[in-house]
DNA sequence: CCAAAAGTGTTATCTGTACACCCATGA
DNA sequence: TCATGGGTGTACAGATAACACTTTTGG
């Protein structure tokens, strides 16, 4: 009986929504093992670093963003004997949600990063896994948190707010109720005044992130609420 | 830059309600640092050894319990650099909910761990922080999954149950709505056919833990549902 | 009998949902 | 003018909350 060796690393899931599809931030392995794979962002933590610290030292280095330019915080710790060919590695996943930056991987190795659509993907380690844990968080915590709002602009109509919970959710919602109810809900959205017109038809109103932490009451997932 | 060595442990935050108190185990220290003061029940994780795995095997080596007798999660990992004055040590907590046992510490060395009120307790290390999180993961899984029942007997009676919401949430629940809501919800509890007196009045009906893995619709917390 | 706890019925109120309808723009 | 998307009103169904009331025991 022994205690083992252990390497401990970060892991980031990235998700973003560019083109109306929810995306994750991947890289390409330029290493073995799992060679040419795609992998979420990650490495080793170092000597005297927090973890979130090493989280987003990571990111930085690999694709020059800052998660915390939107919303971040711990997923979970996957530390399977088997899940790294080279040995014992204990991974902590972060969980970032990011709005559609205009330059989203600039300054790091951007040859190798890129955003993808979440389905289908098929990744390196245990990365599936992970990303599937991080897609079903941020699903659930669109319901009762106002996080919705960091996948848009500073400034963002109802409709499109509307369309990231389409998007997360996979599902329809009805535009009149879902109207009524980000703007009934006590801090989630504030008026900024302005008006904007997207397509064609009626100007809409832009709003803020307001100040609420939670949300009162939640929007629910399973109707068209 | 060089990678640092870590250590990995995993901690429990084992809760119960014993005496009508929200009960948590604690360890009392045999070495430094921190000799002599409560922490939670936790240890290294060894070598080809899971972490969920280390973490059963590290409470029942000291505490004779096996989580799994209850519910069983993971909490969060928690990696500030300094958190561990011998040196750079990473830990995964658990959280495991437990029906209070007849004999809750047998088979461990027990004269060093024992059941305590959550309230008021001091810790080693960041241990308090950890089980401030678990108290509160514990308080939210209440209201939208059936896990009130883990802390009860395999047979209780609804009286009991909400005996259960009241003590982790702190509040009061009006006992006819509650008992509506606890047999109307689909899949929370099944009848047994048994009554029981527990004290006096009208015997009450026995039930069991029914097969639903979430509630709906939930219980809520904020008022007297 | 009374006190106490279990459990049911009833009603006012609130929330969610569906959808009719009006508003403001581009073409 | 029409099509399109933004936004409001309203009515019905279901859930919640408050509480009167009946049931079944022990003392």
């Amino acid at each position: 009986m022994t205690t083992s060796v252990v390497s401990v690393t970060v892991d980031l899931v990235l998700l973003t929504i560019r083109q109306g599809v929810l995306q994750v931030l991947l890289i390409r392995r330029g290493i073995e093992p799992y060679l040419g794979k795609w992998a979420l962002p990650g490495g080793f933590v170092l000597d005297g670093e927090d973890l979130e610290e090493a989280a987003a030292r990571e990111l930085s280095e690999e694709t020059g963003l800052d998660p915390r330019a939107g919303h971040f915080e711990q997923l979970a710790t996957y530390g399977a004997p088997d899940r790294d060919p080279r040995g014992r590695v204990i991974t902590v996943a972060y969980l970032a949600l990011l709005p559609d930056l205009p330059s989203p991987v600039a300054g790091g190795d951007a040859a190798s990063a890129s955003w993808q659509p979440v389905d289908g993907v098929e990744l390196a380690f245990d990365h599936d896994r992970i990303l599937a844990d991080g897609i079903e968080r941020a699903r659930a915590k669109l319901e009762y948190t106002p996080l919705a709002t960091v996948f848009c602009p500073p400034e963002f109509t109802v409709a499109e707010l509307r369309a990231v919970y389409e998007t997360v959710w996979r599902t329809r919602l009805d535009p009149r109720n879902f109207h009524r109810k980000v703007t009934g809900a006590e801090g989630f959205v504030e008026p900024t005044g302005g008006t904007v017109i997207r397509d064609r038809g009626r100007p809409a109103q832009l709003y803020r992130r307001g100040p609420a932490a939670l949300l009162h009451p939640p929007l629910l997932r399973s109707t068209s609420g």
